[in-house]
DNA sequence: GATGAATGAGAGTTCATTCAT
DNA sequence: TATGAATGAACTCTCATTCAT
């Protein structure tokens, strides 16, 4: 009952988000090293299917970061208005490592640094978590030269830390949220050397 | 007082130096993609002997990797009689930083994970690292169930961080390891979740 | 008649074909050194054509062989039938030779030597040469000693023995096939040396 | 004792064997695709050694290739006044083929063509196998249409045909030279097709 | 005379990308 | 629109050969 025009744009839909699945799975098993040509597979596509809905490899690399950032921005955002700020941020950190858990995509950043569209939703991130971060320093539970940059550059240290180990536990991650997590409250601590970061 | 009879010898060791230091100056500017031509030309010498001395790639990773396992393990052997142990840990972190601060060649230790040298000085750093943190935490500088497994993962983390912005300061990672650093400390704060990782 | 729906696979099928030829030609003039560049040279393809049509260069050469043990057995098996078993041993010979005069390619073998198509593809001339000879020895034409496995290892020996001359008449090969075959016949001769091999 | 400058050119003719020797081993094993490292490394010598013996890879191919030539001659000589010209001929195959059995070094025939010494040694053992031949043929051991030159060419086919077989009886070959051998006198054949080859 | 470090052309192979069907 | 065959540049690695020691 479909019309035959919306068939196909609901193919191709569906298309594109098997093939951002396919290349996120690739990716992640893979490293950098993952081919067009085996991300098609998994997707069930030709290889010029790939090209059709991604111009090149590092626009499919664009829309898999650019889908983590948004997806983000929204947990942050719905946290904006939690009661506790402390737990929220906390709350907040611990989702987006669990999106990371499954495996480092952060080598993918790097690539897609040049793209503007991501660009963009980076900032819209780096926005919501300065908020977050905002109300977190107002109601003391972090330290007062705490800046929601420093956050976002820290959220993927917990996973990244627990990956140099070969087999880690699936939540050893957690522990080092914990500690770094410590760090950033860490009553009656000296001030940070360094000035924080501005945001470029 | 210089030995003639190993002036070719000293002409191919050169060589060998050249090559690691234009191979880790390539890495941290192309990541995984930097190529043997590449590095060759950056060290003024024909592709060839790229090979002379290295015999695969994985090989001339190896010794990149294995050359900063085998420093810092010196560094840490040199802080071991240190008066402040809580001081020495953090120096231990600090040098270790500082050695990546030029750029980020984490992601060398992945490719070098399976090579036996590399191994045998991984191992010896953690042992040594090992007996840092326990000197540390019988002092009382850090939290009672911290172990060198911990500061292992946590290395990179500082230096890490802050490669996640485009040009950070130079020494923004300080900033970034005071955190750690804190929340390696911590005095008063709860138990850690999840178990210390065992040492594979 | 034609099957219109395959018109792109039969300009690879054409491509292939294109090849195979280009591979023995380049085969037969620069020995074991033709590369894969020239090949593809010759066949008016790009390089990375070759690899798709054979993932490796041994891929190649097993479907050059390969394909010359298919037709061996076919012409063997089409004279299965023939009236006089002698006459038909001896052109089996003929055609056999016929097909590797151009120039010797039996370098080739050893080289697809571990491939089980191919394995599976000689099996079967083998055989197919076992029935033509029974029948030849069972009608007093050849030896009584003599089996299939010896043949299938004189069929080069003609060509082979040419060869050895840097120019030779294009039809100087019949010689030593009317040599070797009389020595096949050979009435009256003593019981020949050596148990006949066994096939592996 | 002895003086310096012969214990030299002693130390010199014994690498020279030393070289030929490995190389002879190392192209058996490898074919082609022997390397100079590979040779060097087996007759104990560094690389440059090979080069001051042996100017580039084929003329030391071309040595091994004359000196079987010259081994060949002294043979065929050393037959020549035999009191069965016809046993003296069957004699010089199986030697020949003897030298072959190792392993089939024909293929080093077809690099060393063009080289003058090589040509001069061939020439010489085709002149002395024509002496055989002329006597064995005057003494009826062989049919009248026979030539040096055609033994000349079927002197490795039996141990070429043997070498089909991936692990053939270290004497095999002697059963494929009973049937050529055969072909060779074969009483009351039919002349043979083609002309005899002239001897560039 | 012997050594082995250096060279550099060229090998097989991979892969993002293009384009005819 | 989707396909997958074709492309060609780039890669790692090999090896005969040269040459400073």
């Amino acid at each position: 009952m479909t019309t035959p025009a919306r068939s196909l744009r609901a193919d191709a839909a569906r298309n594109r988000e098997l093939l951002l699945a396919a290349a996120e799975e690739e990716f992640a098993e893979r490293g950098m090293d993952a081919s067009i040509a085996d991300i098609a597979r998994r997707a069930g596509v030709a290889k010029g299917t790939v090209f059709r809905h991604f111009a090149t490899k590092e626009e499919l690399i664009a829309a898999i970061v650019g889908g983590h950032f948004a997806a983000l921005t929204a947990v942050a955002r719905g946290l904006l208005d939690s009661a506790d700020p402390g737990a929220a941020l906390l709350e907040f950190l611990t989702v987006a490592a669990e999106g990371l858990q499954q495996q480092d995509l952060t080598f993918l950043q790097t690539v897609s640094e040049g793209d503007s569209m991501v660009a963009e939703l980076r900032n819209r991130l780096h926005a919501s978590i300065g908020s977050l971060v905002e109300r977190a320093r107002e109601s003391g539970a972090v330290r007062p030269d705490i800046t929601g940059t420093d956050v976002f550059l820290l959220i993927c240290a917990p996973v990244h830390a627990a990956g140099f180990l070969p087999d880690p536990a699936p939540d050893l991650w957690r522990r080092y949220l914990a500690i770094i997590f410590d760090g950033l409250r860490a009553e009656g601590a000296a001030p940070l050397p360094e000035p924080a970061p501005s945001w470029p």
